[in-house]
DNA sequence: TTATTCTTGACTTATACTGACCAAAATTAT
DNA sequence: ATAATTTTGGTCAGTATAAGTCAAGAATAA
């Protein structure tokens, strides 16, 4: 329960959010030095706050270009699959699971037309990668790479849910 | 607070997009001279739109004669098969990528329909799980996590144009 | 206190655009 | 035929602009 404190990264974060919101495409162009004027702080503060807040993770996808006409530009993804659902099996992965599980998770969502097969079969690539990294290079324990297994299973899916 | 003004490299890129949308054959030839009159810039512009926005790594292919009868032709690029691809996309990403790198990487292929915005959004939480375990969890060096990037991204390249 | 989150600014990198100079192919004159 | 001329396009370096990174210090929360 926190009181309204009202840090500046909230109050960009509300702006931007708002803007998302006023135009229905989700999608919107900022120039970055024109926010921080217009907050009167330093320009990477938008940066820490689009790291911070429209993360993927999130929901959020961030392009950008520098140079002559840069511009930021923040894309809302909305999603019609049933929100609900994905973020209880979000609580479904817990804190650790195996990968024999998590592979069983992605089939059956897979069969209920949550997510698509390939996009099945990037999840499943980038927790192999995972796994192999932790196991090789980084020397992790199993119930560890578990642990990091759900962490990234379950951002991944609320990614999904978010929209 | 203005927003972003589009630029006329964009707008070029705009037009000779529209120019090969209308050909269906994925090919057209363009004067350079008229080109830059017609939009009133300097002749090396149209250059500069070429190698930034009609490169291979956007998927066409750029020849061109000098002399009288001079002409440039650009041509959009498909692939007969999923090897083609594979190596392709692979050639892309090269050894190492950075974060900036790989999101106009994505961007691009988004925009060409090899990933849905869903993959994309996958495969960014995926990327940026990845730096940020690497970096607070595990200590890696920015280079190294570049090349790690490079193998990930890849790997879900692959397994896509492969699947 | 300790840990986390926020904020700042110095430094780095990327992009757009121009203009001067270079190179090649076709045409014309000798 | 050959050389000169004309017609194209190419390259590169410079200038201006705008965003990204990083790390350290400040503020806030636990």
């Amino acid at each position: 329960m926190s009181l309204p404190s009202s840090s500046l990264t909230q109050i960009i974060e509300e702006y931007i959010a708002q803007l998302l919101e006023e135009n229905e495409v989700g999608e919107i162009s900022l120039r970055r030095k024109d926010l921080a004027e217009r907050f009167g702080c330093v320009p990477s503060q938008i940066n820490y706050v689009l790291r911070s807040r429209f993360a993927p993770e999130n929901g959020f996808l961030v392009e950008s270009q520098r140079g002559g006409h840069g511009y930021i530009k923040v894309i809302q993804l909305t999603f019609n699959n049933c929100d609900e659902e994905v973020v209880h099996l979000a609580d479904l992965v817990g804190n650790a699971i195996t990968e024999q599980e998590s592979r069983k998770l992605l089939v059956n969502l897979q069969n209920r037309d949550v997510i698509s097969p390939r996009e099945r079969l990037i999840i499943e690539v980038a927790l192999r990668s995972q796994e192999e990294n932790g196991r090789s290079l980084f020397d992790v324990s199993p119930y560890r790479r578990d642990l990091m297994r759900a962490e990234l299973l379950k951002k991944i899916l609320t990614s999904l849910a978010l929209g």
